[in-house]
DNA sequence: CAACCGACCTGTTCGC
DNA sequence: TGCGAACAGGTCGGTT
């Protein structure tokens, strides 16, 4: 669920209750979660860390503590993150919980149990295979556009593949596709010079967009730390919207299946 | 190398 | 009203 500017969102909003606080122990009761290492582990080495700094890198939390110690979280498909009073009522959701010396916890609320915990001395261990940030100068238009000739996959499922670009998601994929007006089902090394740039273009305007909305709430499933939702579902253009006319032309928005994913756009105006 | 599909999980929505 | 099927923002691993 929470693609790249979910993600962006929620480590900014949990900078200000998070950086400086000292994680004291950690509570799980699905095993799985914790990726690495086991529970027992990650409760002796991350006992009396300092968060020292929250980032993001594609769509994981990276939590950097002292002593050399890094803290990474993915959300998956429903992983939501609250810091509250350790005195709040439990809530069944609620498989891991970081509790803090403040007397409040980090706590990670997954309905599906997708998520996942890792604590690493080396990041590049979790992080190591992911592409370039969309949001920073390595991806720029000509790297795109020589990337995307040298692969021949459907550029939607490249769009997808993190270690192609970190952060993007079925959301951002298919609003960024419409905004170039790329037919998501075109082979990668079909697309000309000219519309590989207005792509690298259309990617990162609609992920900004999706910054400057605190992200996309559907459903309620993604929520800020604080509980309250994103506005980008206001400007999808295409996602969700099937059977809906088109905002740019007489279209009508159609809903197919890419690689297994739901994917949204206008036949009409998408080549 | 790439496409496809089942797993991993649970809740909500949709169609009959 | 009830019930099963379909579907969901993500990734991984095994197969073709």
């Amino acid at each position: 669920m929470p693609e790249l500017p979910e993600v962006e969102t929620i480590v900014r909003d949990l900078r200000e209750p998070l950086v400086g606080q000292t994680i004291v122990d950690v509570r799980n009761d699905w095993p799985r979660l914790i990726a690495l290492p086991d529970l027992a582990e990650l409760r002796a080495r991350i006992g009396g860390r300092i968060i020292e700094a929250i980032n993001r890198r594609g769509k994981y939390l990276v939590f950097n503590l002292d002593g050399g110690e890094t803290l990474i979280i993915h959300l998956k498909m429903s992983g939501q993150l609250s810091v509250v009073a350790a005195t709040e009522p439990a809530d069944p959701y609620v498989h891991t919980a970081f509790v803090l010396a403040s007397g409040e916890e980090l706590r990670f609320h997954d309905v599906r149990k997708f998520g996942r915990v890792y604590l690493v001395r080396d990041p590049g261990l979790v992080l190591g295979d992911l592409g370039p940030e969309p949001l920073s100068a390595a991806f720029n238009p000509d790297w795109l556009v020589d990337q995307l000739q040298q692969r021949r996959r459907v550029i939607k499922s490249l769009l997808l593949d993190q270690t192609f670009i970190a952060g993007v998601g079925n959301i951002y994929a298919d609003e960024a596709l419409f905004l170039a007006g790329i037919n998501p089902g075109r082979r990668s090394d079909s697309l000309t010079a000219a519309e590989a740039r207005a792509l690298h273009a259309a990617i990162r305007r609609v992920l900004k967009l999706g910054i400057a909305r605190n992200g996309a709430s559907i459903d309620g499933a993604y929520r800020r730390p604080d509980g309250s939702s994103g506005d980008m579902q206001l400007e999808f253009a295409v996602y969700g919207r099937a059977e809906e006319p088109c905002i740019r032309c007489p279209g009508i928005v159609q809903r197919i299946v890419l690689g297994g994913r739901s994917t949204h756009y206008c036949n009409a105006c998408q080549f």
